[in-house]
DNA sequence: GCAAGGTC
């Protein structure tokens, strides 16, 4: 059928990319009118849905799919992430380089697939600038593989869908109005990333190292620095000298007791406080013959508070603090069970991100989409739910109106007041509880000229009180002031402040309480170079940028000149350092004096001190020397063994009984005796050719792990649970019970080069000792308990394998024939 | 091991 095929090769292919998949499945249901049909995509976390329509007038089929978020993350070249052998400083030079975020999700290959050979791409990215970046890197990946237009054809097929909420008005109107990306807003996240990312790894890497191990109770391994992350910190730091720099002043309140139809009212002064005593007591004393007490007017004044506006992100994340105590960071944890479910649907259906980023406030932005009982949902969720909900209603329901009622009494001339309010419709209160208000009412009627008799006249002392400290929801109110972070960033800045333990949040009222640590940092900062721990260090760049996304400045231009200028604070910061560490030294305590006994020197042979703090250490008092450890693990002693190169005892790191184990010479570890080893050498990696705990001497293979460089060697450390291991990465396996005791032979496999083991086994066991290639002897591999587990997860199947053959023999002829 | 921004 020739005309049929003419036909089908008129229809146009269309795809459409969202940032997220539930948008993606929305998209497409609203522009095929719930006829789309959906298949799964190259990536896990991304569908495509298919429908028929039209495009430009043209039969088109439209394919309608997602990324999720960024699709490429900015970061140094390779060679850059070594924090021994770069000095920060550099780092500002360094071309960065944009990889794949999330390569798991295997999203690049998602789109290229999607994108081949298509007609027209469309792009349905949030339409903020963040989103405009994401564009691009959706372009990168689908024009290359796009079909051209046509010849003689120069109609562009890239196009930008802009839309501010997810309804069908919003979705077909952005569809019938396409336009074209913005390429400056796009470019302004680029220079952020850039800054954020040179800024924020060299100021870290370097007060981290000039830091770490320096003082015996500093315990953290990074102490970092951040654009956003640091001006937080210092609004918590702020509010705490506010405290500490608080001066109480004492003041002086007139109160008067009185009884009036049988009713006793305790009335304040219409002076309110006094600061004068002096004044106050005479005041107090002119009135001491007085008896009587007038009502001399009575107003009753009609008053409403408005309900709540809708809930935007950041009034949820403030209520949720404020109200329900969960985090921000909890808040927005959409992970999990039916919560999942609900979090999306609510962000996405109801949410409205109107165009210049301000709430056009036609929209309820967070609002249920169905209703739930309290057992559908656990603890926390149920409690936003039902806070989000109360709210939503309360949104739509009417304002409280109450009336206010005030007398003024006067004894003498002194004018004495009473009020209290009466509700006349809850309205709103009624559903959001916690805005209720009581209704305050005197026992007896209050009219005019009514006397009563004056009980007491006294004078109250007191004195103002500091601040408190911010509460979570405060902090939040701040940065949105200041422009800190995003809706979505801010729970991770604030989080972040307390995993580093700058913060602790502290009470019911989750209130910021700075640490010493976070404390010492900023008032460094304030020593060195104020503008580093200025609320409006993120606003000020933020401006930079913003002349970039509107097309004023240019890209290049503003990046050389702030990087220019954060170059010269980064050297500046460097050359003052000591100015921060004067406040260090003031906080914390010498290594000196920290720590218990544990481990002998090999230079004095006393016992050096371990300092179980992050970073985990041992000092020489005597030589006054510090030896990093190995963290996330524990240290133990190991036998009084010593190190045959440096006579420092070695101790002995592990993970667990079925983690990793390796002995630690703290002098090799620190300080490498051999050529060309970077710092973190423990014995099994050590090339010693004779110490039995050098990789020479418990080598087995190479690693079986694909791209790992490492070796395969034999744990003795915790035995009788033998395991071996990988010296790279963290592949690990353990020998079955019953075995007794493995060792190696000094001859190696014939077929694959791996070193012999023999294996001999408990007496209950009665079995003869095995021996064998644990790459080539199933009866050997089968004594391993667990396939090996490994830390990239691609090793799959059986193991070992063919292919491990080749790379043993590889390994072998590369590395360890001359060692045997 | 570092930043901040997306989303999961």
């Amino acid at each position: 059928n020739e005309g049929g095929t003419a036909a089908r090769k008129m229809v146009l292919t269309v795809l459409c990319v969202a940032e997220k998949p539930s948008l993606a499945e929305s998209i497409a249901r609203i522009l095929s009118d719930g006829k789309h049909r959906s298949r799964k995509g190259i990536s896990p976390v991304c569908s495509v849905h298919e429908y028929e329509g039209k495009f430009f007038g043209a039969p088109a089929r439209f394919k309608v799919t997602s990324v999720a978020g960024h699709v490429y993350t900015m970061d140094f070249p390779r060679q850059y992430n070594s924090w021994d052998s770069v000095e920060p400083g550099e780092l500002f030079d360094v071309s960065t380089q944009k990889m794949e975020a999330n390569p798991k999700t295997h999203i690049v290959k998602h789109i290229a697939t999607e994108s081949k050979g298509i007609d027209h791409l469309v792009l349905w990215l949030d339409c903020d600038r963040e989103g405009e970046n994401i564009c691009y890197e959706v372009i990168k990946t689908a024009l290359p593989v796009m079909k051209p237009p046509p010849p003689g054809k120069t109609h562009t097929t890239i196009h930008r869908a802009k839309f501010s909420a997810i309804t069908a008005l919003d979705i077909k109107k952005a569809m019938d109005n396409l336009g074209a990306p913005n390429e400056n807003e796009a470019k302004a996240v680029d220079v952020r990333q850039e800054l954020d990312l040179k800024i924020g790894v060299a100021f870290t890497r370097f007060q981290t190292r000039f830091f770490q191990g320096k003082y015996g109770n500093l315990d953290s391994s990074l102490i970092s620095f951040g654009p956003c992350q640091t001006p937080t910190l210092a609004l918590c730091v702020k509010r705490h000298d506010e405290i500490l720099s608080f001066v109480p002043k004492p003041f002086w309140s007139l109160g008067a007791q009185i009884t009036i139809d049988g009713a006793t009212l305790s009335l304040p002064s219409e002076r309110g406080r006094m600061s004068d005593q002096k004044k106050a007591t005479e005041i107090r004393n002119s009135l001491k013959n007085f008896k009587t007490a007038t009502i001399v007017s009575v107003t009753a004044e009609k008053k409403s508070t408005s309900r709540p506006h809708a809930l935007n992100t950041v009034e949820m994340l403030k209520g949720a603090s404020a109200g329900l105590g969960i985090s921000p960071h909890e808040t927005t944890q959409k992970g999990h069970s039916q919560w999942n479910v609900y979090v999306r649907e609510l962000l996405d259906k109801g949410f409205t991100k109107p165009e210049g980023g301000h709430d056009a406030g036609d929209h309820p932005p967070i609002t249920p989409t169905r209703p739930a009982e309290d057992g559908e949902l656990s603890g926390t969720s149920w409690r936003l739910y039902d806070f989000i909900t109360r709210h939503f209603i309360g949104t739509l329901s009417p304002n409280l109106y109450y009336t206010r009622t005030k007398a003024l009494i006067k004894i003498g001339e002194e004018v004495f007041s009473w009020s209290g309010n009466k509700i006349r419709t809850p309205g709103f209160t009624n559903v959001m509880h916690w805005r209720a208000m009581g209704d305050e009412v005197t026992p007896v009627e209050l009219r005019e000229g009514l006397e009563g008799s004056v009980v007491d006249v006294g004078l109250k002392e007191g004195e103002t009180s500091p601040p408190d400290y911010l509460t979570e929801s405060d902090l939040i109110g701040l940065m949105e002031k200041h422009g800190i972070g995003t809706d979505a960033s801010m729970a991770v800045h604030i989080n972040n402040i307390c995993e580093r333990r700058y913060v602790q949040i502290q009470g019911n009222q989750r209130m910021l309480v700075p640490t010493n640590l976070g404390i010492v940092l900023i008032h460094g900062y304030q020593k060195i170079d104020q503008e580093l721990a200025l609320p409006t260090l993120r606003s000020t760049m933020e401006k930079s940028i913003a002349m970039i996304a509107s097309g004023q400045a240019d890209s290049r231009a503003v990046l050389e000149q702030e990087k220019e200028a954060y170059r010269r604070k980064f050297q500046d910061f460097v050359t003052k350092i000591e100015k921060m560490d004067e406040l260090f030294e003031a906080t914390f305590s010498p290594l000196a004096s920290s720590g218990r006994p544990f481990s002998k020197c090999g230079k004095c042979r006393r016992y050096m001190h371990y300092i179980n703090l992050r970073p985990a250490r041992l000092h020489c008092r005597t030589c006054n020397e510090t030896y990093t450890l190995p963290s996330n693990g524990n240290i133990k002693l190991y036998k009084e063994l010593k190190c045959p190169i440096d006579i420092f005892e070695l101790v002995l790191f592990s993970t667990g009984s079925k983690g990793k184990g390796y002995p630690v010479c703290p002098m090799c570890y620190n300080h490498p005796p051999f050529d060309g080893i970077l710092p973190g050498m423990a014995c099994n990696t050590c090339p010693h050719p004779t110490c039995g705990h050098s990789v020479t001497s418990n080598a087995i293979t190479g690693c079986p792990e694909e791209g790992c460089e490492g070796v395969l060697v034999l744990d003795a450390t915790s035995a009788p649970r033998w395991k071996v291991g990988c010296n790279g990465c963290n592949l690990v396996s353990s020998f079955r019970d019953g075995v007794n005791e493995v060792r190696l032979e000094d001859d190696v496999c014939e077929e694959c080069a791996a070193r012999r083991l023999v294996v001999s086994f408990q007496k209950k066991e009665g079995m003869e000792d095995l021996r064998g290639c644990i790459v080539c002897d199933d009866a050997l591999d089968a004594l391993l308990e667990t396939r090996l587990v490994c830390a990239y997860g691609s090793h799959e199947g059986s193991w070992p394998g063919a292919g491990q053959r080749t790379r043993a023999r590889t390994w072998w002829e590369r590395t360890w024939k001359e060692r045997f």
